[in-house]
DNA sequence: GTCTATAGCAAGATAGAC
DNA sequence: GTCTATCTTGCTATAGAC
């Protein structure tokens, strides 16, 4: 192979400059948010910043809440990065809740004083941050996709019936601590942290207890709820024709 | 006495011309929030449709979060009003949270489409609108006292440790029901109703299961991540020095 | 296809006169 | 307490340069 020394990159990811400049604006956009907030930073600001035209942020970010699904996916991405060794590790379910949800508030701690001012944005059903939203569907996959390792790698066995739900449930207890860590004003987001110790053992418990005898019911009744509302059990695979009615 | 002709009332419960003009903006408010909505009813237009400026109306409510309040406040006095019948009605717990739950569906119904619209204001942390801002103090108070007297007046025995925090954990759960609500675009909000009748028994029964054997060192768990987490329990009255250090 | 410049709208919020 | 005028900012639109 005779190494080309052209310029000309023979398949670009996508037209260079206008990758570039799109970095350029996000990252811009997300310094300025860290410094000053996501309310206090206008488009104007951003713009400016980058030296671009406002008219050419909106060229690559259609709203300002666009700029901050880049954020989101960051985000996600540098858990499931932070968050490996801990899958490959402890085998005990609750050490693997703990160390995973603590590695999430480590990665999301320097976005804290900037997230809680987004936040509501995300909460907003017909926002695209929303975490139920279309948009969102990867980053959301992706974090449920952690959950399965998350049990599938412990030594604690689940109840057959709940095992497709488990990881979708505890993906939901997982918002509400980033509902919790939102709330939080503690130096260091310190309650969340604890909140995560104190609670891992619980849950983690709960789950193991969820196969005793006396609970069964329960555990079958929990099971047709979760069938019943939850969004659809994780990667399409498994529970192949379990729904009564497909929704339109 | 004499009576004075002057135009200068005793004690009038507030200045009179000054309440009358607050009552009627917001009024005139959670009208057109009915009407068009909350993100399409502009602070002019109720200005406007009230007969006052807009300065006026920022002299009363110093944004339009703050007219949501008046909203907030009205729902939970419908709601307590509403749900008497169930609270003096059968014993059977199961019954009681469910139809508490549905009285509260039926009561929001009408304010759903607007609900929505401002729901995302409600999850801003800094916003007088969220349900644990010190704004909403007598609301929440009132909705976890309604949660009380669902359990006061059931035939459920509950584990003693949990007593003095279960009002408080349910008031959460149903935070978490007007969030599924919330989301929910189910013609009359079927959905919403569907999972109150579907989770109603589970989570009478799992009330009632806190008082066997097996789950005693769970429940004890529980009681102390509840001691150290939820925000004091219901009326000052009980656990009177639990608290480790007062948080400034 | 990428980008600038600029003008303008809508709507939340504020200042200062009366 | 009340008003008028003004500011701010997210967002759109257009016309045109490269």
């Amino acid at each position: 192979m005779t190494d080309a020394p052209a310029p000309k990159p023979a398949r670009p990811a996508k037209a260079p400059k206008a990758e570039q400049t799109r970095t350029l604006i996000l990252e811009t956009a997300l310094r300025l948010f860290q410094e000053r907030g996501y309310d206090r930073t206008t488009m104007r600001a951003i713009a400016q910043e980058a030296g671009v035209s406002v008219g050419n942020a909106y060229y690559y970010f259609s709203s300002k809440e666009h700029l901050v699904q880049g954020f989101y996916d960051r985000l996600e991405a540098e858990h499931t990065a932070a968050v490996e060794p801990v899958l490959a590790g402890d085998r005990d379910l609750a050490v693997r809740i703990r160390d995973t949800l603590l590695t999430w508030l480590d990665v999301a701690e320097p976005y804290h004083p900037f997230a809680t001012q987004f936040f509501k944005n995300a909460a907003d059903p017909d926002s695209p941050l929303s975490p139920f939203s279309p948009e969102s569907v990867a980053a959301r996959e992706a974090a449920i996709a952690i959950q399965q390792r998350v049990l599938s790698g412990s030594d604690t066995k689940t109840a057959p019936e709940l095992a497709a739900q488990l990881p979708h449930l505890m993906w939901l207890m997982q918002m509400g601590l980033v509902l919790f860590w939102v709330y939080d004003r503690s130096p260091g987001t310190e309650r969340s942290r604890r909140l995560v110790v104190r609670t891992a053992p619980l849950v983690a418990r709960t789950i193991a207890l969820s196969r005793f005898r006396v609970l069964r019911p329960l555990v079958r009744q929990l099971h047709e709820v979760l069938e019943e509302f939850l969004p659809r059990t994780v990667t399409g695979a498994a529970t192949p024709a379990s729904t009564p009615a497909p929704r339109p």
